[in-house]
DNA sequence: CAGTGGTCTAGACCACCAG
DNA sequence: TGGTGGTCTAGACCACTGT
């Protein structure tokens, strides 16, 4: 057994683990690599790649977290599945919808600098009453409504826009402002949209709506963002990847 | 800065990275280490700890990956949150309600060897038609009615039955088997009950239900499991946490 | 500039599993 | 018994950050 061909690149910026973490996804996802195939041995690897066992390994434990592979001591590694799908990242709806062929679009109904709700107040770790930007946006999806995202932003350099939040999606503008979104938690549920929300999104009162709290934060822990969304639930649904490592 | 005191047992069976990891942890959630704090260098804490470097880092990784904490080179390693709240994990409900102090209960409806549904079979990676062990559940709470959960588990050595589904849950059933769950792909929506539906869960036809569809997957990267289950969104809720590496 | 985390190396010993 | 992954060590160089 010798795998797919992996070529590493030393004079490559991009990590030498990653590089290999990548070219074994690719080769799944093309299915040169079947569900039960079985990879190459850490030791062959390292050898075969001219890394070091603890690179290869970095590279391999990246797979496992993915969820794409399995490993077992005493017996080695091996594919789980070919179909790779897109779990709940820390990526917008814009980014999303984009990636799945279809055209994003935005009308913002609100957006203001208002005084933080109590709720919100104790997700993003702020005094309740301070200062924060809301925004409240429909979405759409090739032209139909998709959902309609509240937002609480705590007063950071950023300076929300129409124009910037119906082009590019909240999480483009925070990373253009240099604020890297590092992790998020989130809370999934269900209910029945009212009145208003089923004339906005095109549904009967009562309908069933996906429901999502968010609360994400950056690079230095703080809390950058707090959202409350709603979702048609007979256009839209979540996919979550959950792999031990 | 020293931070928490941290002891580590070398005759423990217990990994190193994993004791320092878990006395973080307990350190972060008792509010010993605040939102905010900083944590000692790498270097320190080896050299506090009397470990090595990697194992230190193994150590700190696995809380990022938690969600728990956020690093920055050249700067350090901060806490984001006090508070952990508990993901969508490879759990079981029973396990779930249970920790959450609880009363789990179950009365199952159907258990039975089936011809597989193509639906599933594709999941399962099964051909349509084999057999395969089917059993739908309705779990309560507290004596509340909180879900329908339907299952599909291939032919394995594990052998079912009213009592032990009863008392212990699937995936307490499928460990003691010697199964060991590695990972599983999910898609979460919602939907309106139909009236069968509404009756068992003791709401009104068309009221909104979180979905959940799963299929799990061992040690050999074998699929163990497809479930099908609808919780009350009245009662129910998911929790996901993301963080980036 | 000094200090941080990110990456990489070259070994080592062990627990576990299959043949 | 031989090979696998899991853990651990003791170094090294680099990119990035804040002062």
């Amino acid at each position: 057994m010798t795998g797919p061909e992996i070529a590493v690149d030393r004079s490559s910026p991009v990590p030498l683990y990653f590089q290999v973490a990548e070219q074994f996804a690719a080769a799944i996802q093309r299915g040169e690599l079947a569900p039960g195939d079985r990879l190459d041995s850490e030791l062959q690897l390292a050898d075969r790649l001219g890394l070091s066992r603890p690179t290869v390994r970095q590279a391999i434990q990246h797979l496992v977290d993915k969820g794409l592979i399995v490993r077992r001591r005493g017996v080695g590694t091996q594919v789980v599945r070919g179909e790779v799908r897109r779990g709940v990242e820390l990526t917008s709806l814009h980014d999303d919808l984009a990636r799945a062929g279809r055209q994003p679009s935005t009308s913002v109904l609100e957006l203001a600098t208002v005084a933080c709700p109590v709720e919100v107040a104790t997700a993003l770790d702020v005094t309740a009453g301070s200062e924060v930007q809301h925004l409240r946006r429909l979405r759409f999806a090739d032209g139909e409504p998709l959902a309609v995202m509240e937002n609480w932003l705590p007063l950071h350099p950023v300076r929300l826009t129409l124009d910037a939040l119906q082009a590019r999606g909240l999480y483009a503008i925070l990373r253009a402002a240099g604020i890297r979104v590092r992790g998020a938690q989130q809370r999934i549920g269900a209910r029945a949209a009212t009145g208003a929300e089923a004339q906005m999104l095109g549904e009967r009162r009562g309908a069933p709506l996906l429901t999502m709290t968010r609360t994400a934060y950056d690079d230095h822990g703080r809390y950058v963002e707090h959202g409350a969304h709603i979702y048609r639930a007979s256009r839209y649904s979540l996919e979550v990847t959950v792999a031990e490592r």
